[in-house]
DNA sequence: TAAATAAAAGATATTCCTCTCTTTTATTAT
DNA sequence: ATAATAAAAGAGAGGAATATCTTTTATTTA
């Protein structure tokens, strides 16, 4: 569904949001332990999300990576945005260049009504409100 | 959402479906035309669906690919299992091996529900069904 | 100011997906 | 039998996605 880049990038947001809830700043060694991830990609997809101002990172001791309030209020639609692009909330499911309400393919209009729930899901779906789940073991960012 | 080998694949499919149901089977440069993809791309797919069964080939003059009536009434979703395999049926959001009700990722159960809607979409959507929406140019197989 | 810390940046490897080209095999029609 | 047709099979090129390693830059603390 999406990209593992993709994949990635939103369990580290999640686990940088539980952090920051948690008043630290979290190194790319940690999230990238604390996600089971290889170090140096979520490195890579980390900066990119940092240059786009999705995440906030400090450099230096202390330093590491947090969000501010305004990404900490991100949705996951935001993130899946910012890695994978629109594609999967508007392409073809054929692939069609060019599928559209009056040129469409076969399955365009059922294919809709899946996009449509999937990124109101997402978008539904903000970064900082997994804390609780998470706090409690009722949800789980590795394995 | 698809890999572009299964995007292909379906597009063949209801094309391949279309022309048996015209009484014709139809060669790998028309399929490829019909459907607009590389002619020797789609022909390596079209080999691995035929082993499976899922497609039927005859070779030599007026040879060409055809559906009978059990491949007529395949779903999608049995080919994009046979393509791209159940991963997206059943595979985590977030990429985790071991996602599960019991140890869940922070969206598994809303996920589901997305991954649900698709499949029964696609299981309810059977290849030779669009043979009246193509006809009357309610559909379209390229661009 | 020097040393330590940690992210940013650059460079490179590896793997998989997409796509192309050539040869072989099977079937039909003459 | 021979020639023509069309799929099957084999081999591999190209590029994007994934992953790793090294060097540089910025910041803090002592």
């Amino acid at each position: 569904m999406f990209s593992k880049t993709c994949e990635y990038a939103i369990r580290a947001m999640i686990f940088i949001a539980q952090k920051t809830r948690e008043g630290d700043r979290i190194g790319i060694k940690d999230i990238a332990r604390g996600i089971d991830s290889p170090e140096h990609f979520i490195a890579k997809i980390l900066q990119e999300l940092s240059r786009k101002g999705i995440v906030q990172s400090a450099k230096g001791p202390n330093g590491g990576f947090y969000l501010d309030n305004v990404s900490m209020n991100r949705s996951l639609a935001d993130i899946v945005r910012a890695v994978d692009g629109d594609k999967i909330f508007r392409g073809c499911g054929l692939g069609l260049r060019q599928c559209s309400e009056s040129q469409p393919c076969p399955i365009h209009h059922e294919f809709k009504k899946i996009r449509l729930g999937l990124f109101e899901m997402l978008d539904n779906s903000k970064v900082g409100a997994f804390t609780d789940a998470l706090e409690g073991s009722l949800a789980f960012l590795k394995r």
